[in-house]
DNA sequence: CTAATTTGTTGAGAGCCCTGACAAATACCC
DNA sequence: GGGTATTTGTCAGGGCTCTCAACAAATTAG
């Protein structure tokens, strides 16, 4: 059973509050202050937010009572005065399941309150083409495994998103309307998936691998767009701290951006869509690396290409600058339209950063010319091709944050 | 002096909450149900919001106090029971004041708290390269007029905005950091405003023109890009329900998003930005009209586009489609980026809109197709060059439904 | 050991909403 | 015309959650 929903999200907006809002609302941020400076005393607490030492009292036994914080022995903290206890959140306890389904290979992994991965498992299994039943069981074997795993360490899971390479709309219901890499087409995991206890939220794996960026390394309410490349090209917007998902959840389908109104006819039909030059179809035929394998394991080609770009080799280097002069076109207008505080390169892209980033600064600079706009706000994502997987995880963690009372009461 | 400040975004996000942002945000979901369908009873509001009729009696009372609110008599219903007194807006009382500073003249109106605009002035002033000071000492003469009338009809300005062609930054502060078309740069309004007491805050006039259009006719939590042409190319996106100013200030710089990226040079640096193809003076250029008048007097370059395009002057008609064109691939990644609910063609496009949206809903067909996408969703501003202005004295008011504490209390 | 300081808790009080009851005002029915 | 049903608006009582003020507990400084 899944405690947390997609109720998250504070866009009540137009509904009357109560009481209990208000209670909701200052135990989430009691909660944040305690995850985001622990260790603290209550005292602390009451100091940083801004209610009293009363209140905070009050809210604390309360999370204490839900299982997200405890209680450490009296800090010999050198100052006169009675010692504060200190908070700092459970590392046992409520925890958030992520998993994965990406076209060459399985992951899941489970994270705990701090937001650290206590466990991470990854398979490797060829899923383009084959059934999405097939391929949702073997998932959610998986998934036990993990949660098997969690629970040895004393990790109960609250929730579970599942990050997969296609367009999830916005609507709750499980569904996965298109994940062409797959070869899916509108799969409701509830239909697939074997225990109906687990089944798990599907999400955009780009999405996710932005949320992960921005509670790995953004500063609060940073707004950013994420581009990360797997096998299309997606960006994730994220606005001012919150995912932006779009009026129907498209929002950020960077790779038919026309780059090159009149250039090479797209699978989509357009013509000069930007995965025609930074798609990574485009970048091994132009290295001359069609054909070869694919995925993370030996012979990874995203791997392969760094590897020949750092040995020198001409045609991969020429390849990589295309893509990143198309990506740095791609990119003016997403800064111009957005005025994000960031441009951030993920996924496949992070591992390439060394020979993409400095086309795309060079376009960038000659491009964005009627407002400020510093080289270093391209940065290549620290996380990599793991955060998908690792911001599913964390979802749950921090809808847990922004809302302690879905915890069950102790 | 002005009670309504910058304050009404509901952006605390991470404040603890007490019982006074509960009640204010209760007497916002009341005045908003009166607002949106007066005239209401008590018990109506109640049954709508999900309030008790105790509480709405409590609310009501000091939306009363506060002037937001009247009382009619009863209303003869037909229904069996006691009647309920309907409650409505007030049309005296508090108001908004806009002001408009454009190239060739100065607007003000004033709006009740129901939003009608109820005075409406307009005068003709070249004000392209005249000091800051001159201009806005003429603006403030015509905003204390304009409230001079207000106050006749028993209207009270409760706050004043002022809308620019240029851009302002996101601290409040009451800076214009730049406005090219009239020569303005790091212009502080409060250094020469004569009073000090009706300092009027400045925002974009692309902004307030898509803030008037939504709340004139979009849809509850609607997402849209309001496309508007003024001098240069301003776009601004409102994200569900909400205005989006970028990091700092500069989202929707449409202008000079790169639409043929190896294009003619721009005058920002850059080829081949969408100005050069979509703006006035590329326009005016293409269709044969370069050196005319500006303005929307006798003469106006608008007007006269439509009347060439509508009398089928052959270069004019071509001007247009290739600036609708280029529009559509400007366009294009906009839809791709934000996915919107729809995309509207504001300002001057919105009179040019009968030959600007065929090609423009050919590019958005050709090129928008891994969504679904439907040509409706592009459709002219029903407010045309009046958006600005009126969105600049809305936005009082609408601050004012967001937070009514803001009200002085009676 | 005493005084000062800080922490965490407790009880009183205020603000706000909900519950339930009641008077007021209307329509329906005889 | 009068009684009943129905709906409205208000009032009193109660619960929840915060603030304020006071206090015991635990530590440092002298």
């Amino acid at each position: 059973m899944t405690v947390v929903g997609r109720a998250a999200d504070r866009s009540a907006e137009h509904g009357p509050a109560s009481q209990q809002d208000m209670r909701r609302q200052n135990l989430a941020v009691v909660l944040g202050a305690v995850a985001t400076h622990s260790p603290l005393s209550r005292a602390d607490v009451a100091g940083r937010v801004g209610l009293t030492r009363a209140a905070v009292s009050s809210l604390v036994d309360e999370l204490i009572g839900r299982g997200a914080v405890t209680e450490a022995a009296a800090t010999a903290s050198g100052r006169v005065g009675r010692p504060g206890r200190a908070l700092t959140l459970r590392d046992e306890g409520p925890a958030g399941l992520g998993l994965e389904i990406g076209v060459t290979h399985l992951g899941a992994c489970v994270v705990d309150l701090r937001g650290e991965p206590r466990v991470w498992r990854r398979v490797e299994r060829a899923n383009a083409g084959r059934p999405a039943g097939q391929v949702l069981a073997e998932a959610a074997a998986l998934a036990a495994e993990t949660e098997a795993e969690a629970a040895a360490l004393g990790l109960r899971v609250e929730g579970r998103l599942l990050a997969v390479p296609g367009v999830v709309p916005n609507q709750p219901g499980g569904l996965v309307e298109r994940a062409p890499n797959l070869g899916w087409c509108g799969v409701r995991l509830a239909d697939h998936w074997p225990d109906p206890d687990t089944v798990p939220e599907p999400e955009n794996e780009a999405n996710l691998g932005a949320l992960a960026e921005y509670w790995n390394a953004g500063r609060p309410e940073e707004t950013f767009v994420h581009v990360s490349a797997g096998s299309g090209i997606g960006a994730a917007l994220v606005i001012d701290g919150r995912l932006f998902r779009g009026a129907r959840g498209f929002a950020g389908e960077l790779g038919h951006l026309p780059v090159h109104p009149d250039g090479p006819e797209c699978a989509c039909g357009a013509r000069g869509c930007l995965e025609q030059y930074a798609g990574e179809a485009a970048v091994r035929r132009e290295a001359g690396l069609a054909g070869g394998p694919t995925g993370t394991g030996p012979g990874d080609p995203v791997a392969l290409l760094a590897e020949r770009a750092a040995a020198g080799h001409v045609p991969t280097l020429r390849a990589l600058d295309r893509a990143g002069r198309a990506l740095g076109l791609a990119l003016t207008s997403a800064v111009d339209l957005v005025d994000p505080d960031s441009l951030v390169l993920g996924g496949a892209y992070a591992e390439l950063a060394e020979w993409l980033v400095p086309p795309v600064r060079a376009e960038l600079a000659a491009r964005v010319t009627v407002r400020p706009w510093a080289p270093e706000a391209l940065r290549p994502s620290a996380l990599g091709r793991r955060g998908p997987l690792l911001g599913a995880a964390l979802t749950t963690v921090r809808r847990i944050r922004a809302d302690p009372t879905l915890l069950p009461a102790g």
